[in-house]
RNA sequence: GCCCCGGUAGCUCAGAGGCCAGAGCGGCAGCCUUGUAAGCUGUUGAUCGCGGGUUCGAAUCCCGCCCGGGGCUCCA
């Protein structure tokens, strides 16, 4: 690892001097100066002005996601690495793989061709070496022999450098290119490092779109708003979750009022709109959707732009109809964000919902124990572990907590771990059609068969991708990862 | 990167210059045979983040480093 001064890109040199007016842009089209708006009915969104326009950022605490990930075994910290770079225990895992392979299959549905492309790139390439200069991000760098390289921080490198290389028709735009980076590497400031809130090494979905022409970009653009939403929402968000934040040049918003005004409507609540006089970066027009968290903190999820450089500059060329080579139009999109993001803030919506005295919970499809079985005392435990396999050919995450505890005690353990589904088994229910399902969502006990309970756990995670339990279907079985 | 706060057993924390560093949880062993959020007893467990210094004596004071949190700044 190189250790000499740090490579500050121009990016980040024009962004300090970079002035910005922020308004708020209704349902209705009003653009209002963020000091006329009036924000009742609005909280979050006042937040999210508040966190980025007047940077109030007073809270002294620790986010409440850090221990929930370590309480749950999911994420940790890993000392002996760069900071920002984190380890992931089994459920954390588990979590983290069907997050990943949701993401991917609805970019896949929506037509991105899935690539992979090198994590690492040469500082000396001429085209990489201006466009490091064009983002503002810091890198990580490498030095291998005489050479250096740098980490990348987004897959539009390797993605740029295949459309390069490539042969393209009009006929092919838009061109869909994805791949899901692990990991996209910044080298975030010290102080700017917030458990999985921002990271130096993340996994993100990265989505190119390379289009012909500003109004295809356009059509485009609304489609992936569309998909970004959908993604969110099958994580586990409503749009109460998230305020929409649209970064924009005052010439491309003048020209585009009506098109920026459809993407607020298809939010449907008021955004927070950044207007730059001029264009500093790559790109003309951005949105994100930003996550407001327990401390009042936003934090970008899903995001698009619409960039006019890299085209030029990566010499990205496509055939026109009129027989002229031309560069395409980039969009650049993360459909959910970072994945540890979504972790991060699906555990910081969970606090929310305590703190309002609901039982913290995450989406049924990401629980690691979807069903735990209680046997009331060790001669039922082969029946419990009956009942697990059974629910397991059904795709569901059952296992068994065969440790020499009493059901209190074990019941309690199963809440703490956030469990959907708790099934006491004793003497009454080896044999019975119907049993005891204790529900953590509502906190009930109803009587139900066991194929009942499948159906209403498969109804609820229907469209979901699945995956086994990540340890031992007994508990016992399991080492401590956390305390 | 800079500034502020913190780091004591696997976890959560007490101890703030003076005898062998404590508790709860966990782990292990035994008892109990358990019925919807903690059964009982015993036992194990600590280079006091790391390295240097001050002192008769350092977990405690000083310096450097590492890790975490917060801020500046920034973003997925």
């Amino acid at each position: 690892m190189s250790e000499e001064k740090e490579v500050v890109s121009e990016a980040l040199k024009a962004e300090e001097k970079l002035r910005s007016k922020w308004y708020v842009l209704s349902l209705e089209g009003d653009l209002k100066p963020l000091e006329e708006f009036d924000f009742t009915g609005h909280e979050k969104l006042k937040k999210f002005a508040d966190y980025e326009v007047k940077k109030s950022r007073i809270v002294d605490q620790e986010p409440p996601h850090v221990s929930l990930m370590r309480s749950l075994e999911l994420v940790d910290y890993e000392p002996a690495s760069d900071p920002g770079n984190m380890r992931y225990y089994p459920k954390g895992r588990l979590i983290k793989a069907l997050l990943e392979e949701y993401v991917t299959g609805m970019v896949l549905d929506y037509g991105g061709m899935d690539v992979e492309t090198p994590i690492m790139y040469d500082m000396a390439h001429p085209t990489l070496a201006k466009y490091l200069n064009r983002f503002p991000a810091r890198q990580y760098t490498i030095e291998s022999d005489d050479d250096k390289y740098f980490l990348r921080f987004a897959a539009c490198f390797g993605q740029f450098l295949m459309s390069h290389d490539a042969t393209i028709s009009y006929r092919n735009l838009p061109m869909r290119i994805y791949e899901l980076t692990r990991y996209s590497f910044r080298r975030e400031q010290r102080g700017e490092l917030a458990g999985l809130r921002r990271l130096r090494a993340f996994t993100m979905p990265d989505v190119h779109a390379l289009c012909r022409d500003l109004a295809q970009a356009k059509r485009e653009f609304r489609r992936r708003f569309k998909l970004s939403r959908d993604v969110l929402r099958g994580i586990g968000f409503s749009s109460d979750d998230y305020e929409l934040g649209i970064r924009v040049t005052e010439d491309f918003y003048r020209r585009n009022r009506r098109f920026i005004r459809s993407l607020v409507r298809m939010h449907g609540k008021p955004a927070l709109v950044e207007m730059w006089r001029e264009r500093f970066f790559y790109f003309i027009l951005k949105w994100e959707f930003n996550f407001v968290d327990a401390l009042d903190k936003a934090s970008a999820l899903s995001t698009d732009q619409i960039d006019v450089e890299n085209g030029e500059r990566y010499g990205i060329t496509y055939m026109d109809e009129d027989g002229q080579l031309k560069n395409p139009l980039i969009l650049h999109c993360s459909p959910s964000g970072a994945i540890e993001r979504d972790i991060y803030a699906l555990l910081e919506k969970a606090y929310m919902e305590m703190k309002e005295g609901k039982p913290p919970m995450l989406p049924l499809w990401l629980a690691p124990t979807q069903v735990r079985l209680i046997p009331v005392s060790e001669g039922h435990v082969e029946a419990a572990e009956r009942v697990a396999r059974r629910l397991s050919r059904s795709r569901i995450r059952a296992d068994v907590d065969d440790r020499d505890e009493t059901v209190p005690k074990k019941i309690r353990d199963a809440e703490k771990e956030w469990i959907p589904y708790i099934i006491v088994l004793g003497e009454r229910e080896v044999g019975a059609e119907k049993i005891p399902v204790r529900a953590r969502a509502d906190g009930e006990i109803r009587k139900m068969s066991i194929r009942e309970l499948v159906a209403e756990i498969r109804r609820q995670v229907r469209g979901k991708p699945y995956r086994p339990l990540p340890l031992p279907m007994r508990v016992q079985r399991r080492p401590k990862f956390v305390g």
